[in-house]
DNA sequence: ATTATCATGTAAATGGTTACATGATTGG
DNA sequence: CCAATCATGTAACCATTTACATGATAAT
């Protein structure tokens, strides 16, 4: 018995069940829509679609163009089964959070006030700057109508700019606090 | 020359900057304040706590009750000066999410249309949840005045409520599609 | 008595990234 | 010609969790 497919393999049948795609495409495309949310690296995406072929979930064609070598998956009647059922089971594993702006501002008081309000501001520009590489992708991923591709990335979006707002007015506080002492 | 200190090293010093604590008083107050941006486990702390004190950033104390084992630490003054040199320094990493949920909405129109509203209520229910663990540690994070610790609570129940609102949005969008086609 | 909690610790497993190797093709 | 990009792949590494072992004390 292999082992269970887990959330990434969902993750990487579910991109070539959208079209089909090499692994190189796999990367770029997941780079560019679930990686605010679910980064991939290289390092699991092939040896998963071997895993992927070997249940016949997916299946592969060589499309090499020249030399350059290219092999293209995409998902079998099976896979999209299993991909369906997935979708019906229910969630096991909570959101999980890394940041360690946050980690930084939790301690903040234990360091120089100049030195959070740095750390504040740089907050508020990277949550501004995530949402604008998003928007960026918005159009394109636009073009075909409304999509759950679409959905999430709106979600990211104003997730984001919810940050970048929230941020930004713990900074104006702590700004007119630090008027006030000094 | 001994391994340069991670962002864990620094959650860990952090904490018995605080006050005093033992290992299993850091996990405990890890889980009720920094677990929904920073998950700490026991695997890290013992040996952390150790590095830490061979470094002279960390002292410990023995503090047995009775027969029952316990060993207290705090921060030296050298541990207090890296911990305020760290948050000085610029963030490295950006914010990291990994979100089952968010992957199956994705994916959700390779699905029944029924599992995806399913699925849109359970994200809503999460977050509500999570927005209320939050909130029963508000009174206790509170009743020392504003702090970086209440600050940090605040934005962490002011983000699961603003996801729990986003989907639920979503989710009335999909009801009221849903209405019309059936 | 028994269960929950306090308390420390680690080995093994898991999950994921990084860095590298290899080589073709395209665009400037 | 050189850099960027396309393309595949893996070994080593890193971070983190899980599961377990051990044993005391407090609460029911």
């Amino acid at each position: 018995m292999a082992a269970a497919l887990s959330n990434n393999s969902y993750a990487i049948l579910g991109m070539v069940a959208l079209r089909p795609m090499s692994g190189y495409d796999i990367k770029a495309f997941a780079d560019e829509t679930v990686r605010h949310f679910w980064a991939i690296s290289y390092g699991q995406i092939y040896p998963e679609l071997k895993q992927l072929e070997e249940l016949e979930l997916v299946s592969s064609e060589e499309a090499a163009v020249g030399g350059r070598q290219r092999t293209v998956y995409q998902a079998t009647t099976r896979g999209r089964e299993a991909l369906e059922a997935w979708l019906s089971e229910p969630v096991e594993s909570p959101m999980e959070v890394r940041d360690e702006m946050l980690l930084r501002v939790f301690f903040s008081d234990h360091g120089d006030p100049k030195d959070r309000e740095r750390l504040l501001r740089a907050t508020v520009k990277r949550h501004q700057d995530a949402a604008a590489r998003l928007g960026d992708h918005r159009p394109k991923a636009a073009s075909h109508g409304p999509s759950c591709r679409l959905e999430v990335l709106d979600f990211g979006i104003a997730f984001h700019r919810f940050c970048a707002d929230w941020f930004s007015k713990q900074l104006r506080t702590s700004e007119e606090a630090g008027n006030h002492a000094g």
